[in-house]
DNA sequence: AAATATACTATATATTTATACAGTATAATG
DNA sequence: CATTATACTGTATAAATATATAGTATATTT
């Protein structure tokens, strides 16, 4: 999409509100007391501007005339695999270990994602995360302290909060006490993020 | 209330019509042009009729000030509206009340459901519910003991699980030692429950 | 039998609203 | 350095629109 200038957005998000609230489209006037304009071309040339950018149409002539252009409306469900705790060597997404496949809208947890993990067991309990819960999974190495991990020591695919303590020391901690933190020696101990949850769907 | 007469129901169908295409409302004269009519008042004298049966709100002095007031069954297609923790008194699928509206497939839950609920506070957490997820609330008044509910005690609203303990009594139990019981008389306190939880999204 | 609600036509008008025109000012672009 | 886009104020007006008033006619309710 074309680049929206802030002021632009605001006058954009505005009529959303507005319509949102009213079940209406706002008049120039309008858009000028909800963003302190003092004329109403103000909001004319912002609607001008949003209409050339593709942002919005308008109906000429037409008292509130003004629609939201959401291209992203259509956005047919992409089928997404569930995938179990896979166990090592086996490639993740392997027809094999695909449970079934999921149709779920682009963008439904704002960040993109990859595949639909399956989790056993609780020790995400206090997280929030139950067995079997679907964990959305994107595949990325850009981990921050705190995400929440699908992490790989050599044989066991573990889902767990992510910390760095040191250079070469990781920590994957648990989210119940019952379970007790897992320390990674990097130089010893083979670790490979496999990604990070980025949202969670559960079925009941 | 509910006996709109077959005309009324026309220019009803008409204005959503309308608002499904064009994005805003109709004015008098659109309606008479969609209907046949030849006078704005045709369309005046049934919008004052639809308005006073509370189909519809008529923002008066305003161009197309028209909004349909009970968009209860209204998630056509795949869009679910998101809703708060709603206060008593005002219908829970209120514009006002909606947050937004998400996209997500049919059946996706197994089982059909209504709208999206945004979580308050943590009573579920052992349930794996935690603050801002959304529940999948289906409405019903099929409950089983152990179903997880939406529940409305005089002004509140409250997500708990549902026990019958004797005919007359019913137990909304939370899932978090901090908080306790909440034992209702039905035969002292109003109960409504407004659905159960059919599935839940986290998004993070 | 009278009052009320429904369902329209027809005309008129005050108000609302879109939109053009005339400016000022600043930042980015080529 | 000229041009273009952005971001405004201020004024004016034709067109769009809500809405009142005056009728006609039929059905339903009291």
């Amino acid at each position: 999409m074309k680049n929206i200038t802030p002021q632009q957005q605001k006058v954009l998000d505005c009529i959303q509100v507005y319509i949102n609230k009213t079940g209406f489209p706002p008049t120039r006037a309008d858009i000028c007391r909800e963003l302190g304009f003092k004329s109403p071309n103000s909001a004319e040339t912002h609607l001008r501007a949003l209409e050339k950018k593709d942002f919005i149409s308008i109906e000429s002539g037409t008292s509130r005339g003004i629609s939201i252009n959401n291209p992203e409306i259509k956005h047919e469900g992409n089928e997404y695999p569930i995938v179990g705790l896979v166990a090592a060597g086996s490639p993740t997404l392997a027809s094999e270990n695909v449970e079934k496949v999921l149709n779920c809208p682009k963008g439904f947890f704002g960040s993109d994602f990859d595949y639909f993990l399956r989790v056993r067991g609780l020790s995400m309990k206090d997280a929030g995360i139950m067995e079997d819960d679907l964990i959305a999974v994107k595949k990325t190495q850009e981990i921050k302290n705190g995400d929440i991990v699908i992490a790989r020591i050599e044989d066991e695919v573990t889902v767990k909060y992510f910390q760095r303590s040191a250079p070469n020391i990781v920590h994957l901690k648990p989210a119940n006490k019952e379970f007790s933190d897992i320390e990674v020696n990097l130089e010893e101990t083979e670790l490979y993020i496999e990604g990070k949850s980025v949202g969670l769907i559960r079925e009941n």
